[in-house]
DNA sequence: CCCCTTTCCGCAATCGTTTGCGCGGAGCGG
DNA sequence: CCGCTCCGCGCAAACGATTGCGGAAAGGGG
């Protein structure tokens, strides 16, 4: 590692104290000086090719410029473009990103928060919220900068940028109701994470509000957004409930589940019954039957995350609301006309 | 964000110099330290609950506990595994993991990876190198502690871990061979990664050591590692060979394309036309038909790169030779026998 | 010509840790 | 009893930046 310029050497080599180049170099503080000194500063550490050390800096002023993002699992397709949204426009302000994920048991998420906030991160973004999470929320109280993406608290006390699911799922229910089905069932996400109860929640109204039965045991819950535990969930729903045409998944992943579950029942995905995803996650359009899926926009989620954070490490009052994003419906081939 | 103690809070309340205090709780200069007041230190540490503040240490050592982690493309869903096994090990030894990916156009890797190390981040792993990929060779050379994953230099100047793809793709064509197919075609990954180069080597390899014929227009190159430069590339090379009856994918992705460009002759993949994937990302045995794929274990190589990462960072030689992990083969829907 | 206000910049402290140096005292051999 | 070696610890200087304070020079008004 070579030594890297420091201000002192550009002090030296312009004949003015390290401090002058300082307030010359910062934005801030460069009508503090002459013009025709700082412009000799500024050629300087240009010639020089000086950086400065964000370690020293961070310090200082006690503003590091990182934010760490928490994300629930990793390996889940979904999180790859809000982090790549939100790294984007992270980085055109010049943070960096620290990714923490909470592993299955290894580390919780509350480790994982300090271990960032020990590591000075100026900001967070937190993907792995439950509807009650204390950790998350005693963190917002102390005053650190923080946003919630994709999922929210149920107080909503933490700015969040999230997918609007009741409009999302009225897509989906309306969609299908378009198409001829009257009995829908739902495999619904952990009811104690925001997308879950709130995906269920708005199955209900939706169901309610488009004169459509909707007895309590046409919903299962899945115990985790994945394949396995939606297979189960719509195998015991498509068991109690035989005459279900449709079913309307909280995820796309428990979509896949209920792929399977209605193949193990003898029907078929997409004739017999239609499923509808909700995420619209990467390669979804390639699996067979290609799935109609609520498609949320998450590049554009992880970068308004991205904003959101920014302007409150610049003190800006949070937004007065959770920004919800609106959702948009692809349709597939997972869905099709009602059998008659 | 409320003050946090300081090694002179700790000072104080034992009524020692803040610098037996750091002597005391540091490993390796706790021998220094009368091991009465050693405890005497550590009891008041954990009574503040004091942790030590990794910027001004960082500052005065040189040495942040950050590693960086440049992903070509995150929103690929094999970076996860990658990411998530590197991350557990890293976070085991106390190291947090920066993200930076090097977005299509917007940020060159150079950037990222020079924006890293302003960020003073101690260690490196590179997922994103080209065979031939000077900025990365160059920080290596200035002596920044670094590993490539999953991709490696031609010269194998810089330790990696990546999978064995002579053997995985030896896997896949053997299983085809087996299966009575003789005329397989190959649909490469860019030659300019090593991935896609050394895959495209090992198909011609497999295919004269097993007595096939292997003409070299029974291979086209895709421009990318996606699904749509795989359609493109599948096309061509079905379009100029009507006549094979398989075709080897240097890529997951790849295979998918092959999967639309097979449909696309009219032809059903997995029946009429064996398609092979390559590293088995997550959801692949989701697809219809399920994909036989050679499988890299992923969340392992992550791993074993951050260990290998580790031990470089604490001042071991590097290991001699890049670590090859053994693929494996699983069969699925994808493959049948040559139609006769 | 004097005084007062700007303007520009240097001085030095500070952020929290680590670490080379040196000092006092204890222990020990001669 | 002297001198030597250690042991344990304090002192202070770093690391590289930011920033309150004050001072010198310049300019302007009376």
């Amino acid at each position: 590692m070579t030594d890297r310029p420091t201000l002192q050497d550009i002090a030296r080599r312009t004949g003015v104290h390290a401090s002058t180049v300082s307030r010359a170099l910062n934005p801030g503080t460069a009508s503090m000086v002459k013009s025709q000194t700082r412009s000799r500063v500024l050629e300087a550490a240009r010639a020089l090719g000086y950086r400065p050390h964000p370690l020293a800096r961070g310090l200082r002023t006690n503003r590091t410029m990182t934010v760490g993002m928490v994300i629930p699992d990793i390996e889940n397709p979904l999180f790859g473009p809000i982090i790549a949204g939100a790294e984007a426009v992270l980085a055109e302000s010049g943070y960096s990103v620290l990714i923490g994920n909470p592993g299955y048991a290894t580390f919780p998420a509350e480790s994982v928060i300090t271990a960032m906030l020990d590591r000075q991160v100026y900001g967070l973004l937190v993907a792995a919220v439950s509807r009650r999470d204390d950790p998350v929320a005693a963190a917002a109280e102390r005053g650190v900068p923080m946003a919630l993406v994709n999922r929210t608290l149920d107080d909503e006390s933490v700015p969040a940028v999230v997918g609007d699911d009741h409009l999302g799922i009225g897509l989906a229910v309306r969609h299908l109701a378009e198409l001829g089905h009257r009995r829908i069932g739902h495999v619904a996400g952990p009811s104690w994470l925001s997308t879950g109860h709130g995906r269920r929640e708005a199955f209900l109204q939706w169901m309610e509000s488009g004169g459509l039965a909707a007895e309590p045991d046409q919903v299962e819950e899945a115990d985790w957004f994945q394949v396995e535990p939606g297979y189960r969930a719509c195998l015991a729903l498509l068991g109690r409930r035989p005459d279900l045409t449709a079913v309307v998944a909280g995820n796309d992943l428990l979509g896949l589940g209920c792929y399977r579950a209605v193949r193990a029942t003898g029907r078929r995905p997409g004739r017999d019954v239609s499923v509808t995803g909700y995420n619209d996650m990467p390669l979804l359009e390639m699996m067979q039957p290609a799935m109609t899926a609520v498609r949320v926009p998450y590049r554009e989620m992880g970068g308004r995350a991205g904003s959101v954070l920014l302007s409150l490490m610049s003190g800006q009052p949070p937004p007065a609301a959770a920004v919800r994003l609106k959702p948009t419906l692809e349709i597939r081939a997972s869905t099709a006309p009602a059998p008659s």
